[in-house]
DNA sequence: TGTTAGCACTCCAGGCGCTCGAGTGCTAAA
DNA sequence: TTTAGCACTCGAGCGCCTGGAGTGCTAACA
């Protein structure tokens, strides 16, 4: 275990190797308030920190910088969450009080909002859909055997598909069909509509719709749904590129590339249930991203995580203000969703 | 005016210089296959043809890059646009073969493919919804005050605006109004929506719905949609930073950014009525563009322009084959939005 | 008159060596 | 246990040099 003076010696390299984005040496330290002991002590401190893998030095004559090791270390046991200060505070509730209707919406206004306050990379996971209840549905026929089938969900997240049937189905035929399956479906989760469809309403639509295939045709393709990818949010991309350990073009085109992989991201992202999940470095479990640091949150309604938001970085980063700032969003993000869907 | 040896060497120049992203020199240049002189004579026309401004020299003992005018020129006298590759129009082709619904997904699709076929970053404004005609309005009242209005327009598209209103509206009074809006409005232009109302509705509703003052503000919700900003979507912004003129982070930087501000891209974008449109470093009117071409086109329904699509990269830029893919592209693009239109 | 060979000149990229400053580890004293 | 002092190490930055690529000019040639 790590003696309260190296853990202090510890806290302050990191803080401020991620301010000054260079290695700290001994006498930089020696000049902290904090810190009483003269440089010569810092250095044995620092020579048994790194031993114990806690730092690396760049190179011999070089200062300390801190390692993955350290950096978990850190976040685990030395980060005391503080308060926000006022300002972000009232910068992210501003945001919050806007009306704003469409879940959408919200997810790309946090996704620049984050971007701007963290000046980090941004990621939105929206809302997942499959989860959802649904409130409504309905069929706009378009005529010549089209028609719009709206699922409006629980958050009042409206989701479309095109359908098509047989022209010969009657206007009649259609509206029972829908009435029969507001009776039914209504708060029944996306992903479980095609199952309850089939179990519930094929006996009954078989009495009361003409032309029973045609109707099972048109629920078919309504069940698409589900089968849609995850939204993905990418805010604030072009900030990675002011990082000073971005100026590498290489490092920094693989990442940019990766966020432009949806799927990807939507695998990959950590899905922590509760909290805030920290993953420095190598812990992510990617080549590419093995300097980097990704902090996510989750968000939810009604209980239920529906979707995630994140910051993406290099390790070193401000992980006391982007936890921060993450935990209140995602709060916001849940509150948001939770009024919404309850107003209805 | 210039020689026909001169137009040789220049888009001799050119073609190379696009290719190896290095001056040219004369030597090099003489090992063409189309070029009969020697190395001396072509470091006369070169000689000339930077004193008329078509080439510059990086510096005094380099080759020769081709200047703004130069590429210019070759755009508008040069290039003869041929044939696109058979690989290639497969490609394209089979994109546009599979059964898309959503415009919108159109518009991430051909985001990215071209990106992937030219390497460089790809902008699609999406289909103007305010020019659109509208085919269907619904409502769909959530209860509480709230409902969902879906507008479905001609080629497809659905916008769903929020509404409020005041919750002693009658379900009935709702459902005039649906059916009152739907004789009125079917064809009705989005932009033109809110002009529309209230010329022609506002004494029919007088007579038909109870609490007339409800009625008129939920209009003035729907006729919220008109406000929304042109979709913007972005691919392959990463290859950027694979082109040579990107090494430097900082321009890298201040492109990615502007590419993030979509009010931004929508202003600025190209939106040539019809044919091509290329603009060539400063004709881009952008500081951070100045070393950069942007070659643009549009796509239409029912020969209305809806939307724009385009290349950004370095001048630097293989302009016969992108403007050969955007060409095919925004063909098939208004084909496949008729298609879709008129099958309803 | 237009084209070409030859040559002197220019300039940059890249390698080498040098210096300077920052930072360390070690030793010995407090 | 802490600290002062000192020798040592290493990299960033600067200047120097050299080789190669490419030019412009001149003079010869068809």
């Amino acid at each position: 275990m790590l003696t309260p003076r190296q853990q202090l010696i510890l806290s302050a390299i990191i803080e401020d190797y991620v301010r000054m984005a260079e290695p700290i040496g001994s006498r930089a330290l020696a000049k902290h308030e904090e810190i009483q002991f003269s440089p010569a002590t810092i250095r044995n401190e620092m020579a048994d920190l790194e031993e114990m893998g806690y730092l690396t030095q760049p190179h011999a004559s070089a200062g300390r910088v801190p390692s993955q090791k350290g950096y978990r270390f850190y976040v685990d046991n030395l980060l005391r969450l503080g308060q926000m200060d006022r300002e972000t505070g009232e910068f992210l509730k501003s945001v919050f009080a806007k009306r704003i209707d469409e879940v959408e919406q919200v997810a790309r206004e946090v996704a620049n909002m984050l971007s701007m306050l963290t000046k980090q990379t941004v990621i939105v996971l929206g809302p997942k859909t499959d989860t959802e209840k649904l409130r409504k549905i309905e069929l706009i026929p378009l005529g010549g055997g089209r028609a719009i089938a709206i699922l409006v969900t629980n958050s009042g997240h409206v989701e479309t598909v095109h359908v098509r049937f047989s022209s010969e189905m009657e206007a009649d035929d259609v509206e029972t069909l829908v009435r029969v399956l507001n009776d039914k479906v209504v708060g029944v989760p996306i992903s479980e509509l095609r199952r309850t469809l089939y179990a519930e309403l094929a006996g009954e639509l078989h009495r009361t719709v003409a032309r029973f295939e045609d109707a099972i045709a048109v629920l078919n393709e309504v069940c698409h749904v589900p089968q849609r990818e995850e939204a993905v949010y990418i805010g604030g991309a072009s900030n990675m590129l002011a990082q000073p350990e971005f100026h590498d073009v290489g490092k920094a085109q693989s990442i940019l590339s990766l966020l432009e992989q949806n799927e990807f991201i939507a695998n990959w992202f950590p899905k922590a249930e509760d909290g805030i999940e920290v993953r420095i470095g190598a812990e992510n479990a990617v080549m590419e991203l093995k300097d980097c640091t990704v902090i996510a949150a989750t968000y939810r309604l009604g209980g239920v995580p529906v979707g995630h938001i994140g910051i993406l970085g290099p390790t070193r980063m401000d992980y006391n203000r982007v936890m921060q700032i993450l935990s209140f969003t995602s709060q916001a993000l849940t509150e948001f969703l939770t009024r919404f869907a309850s107003s209805g």
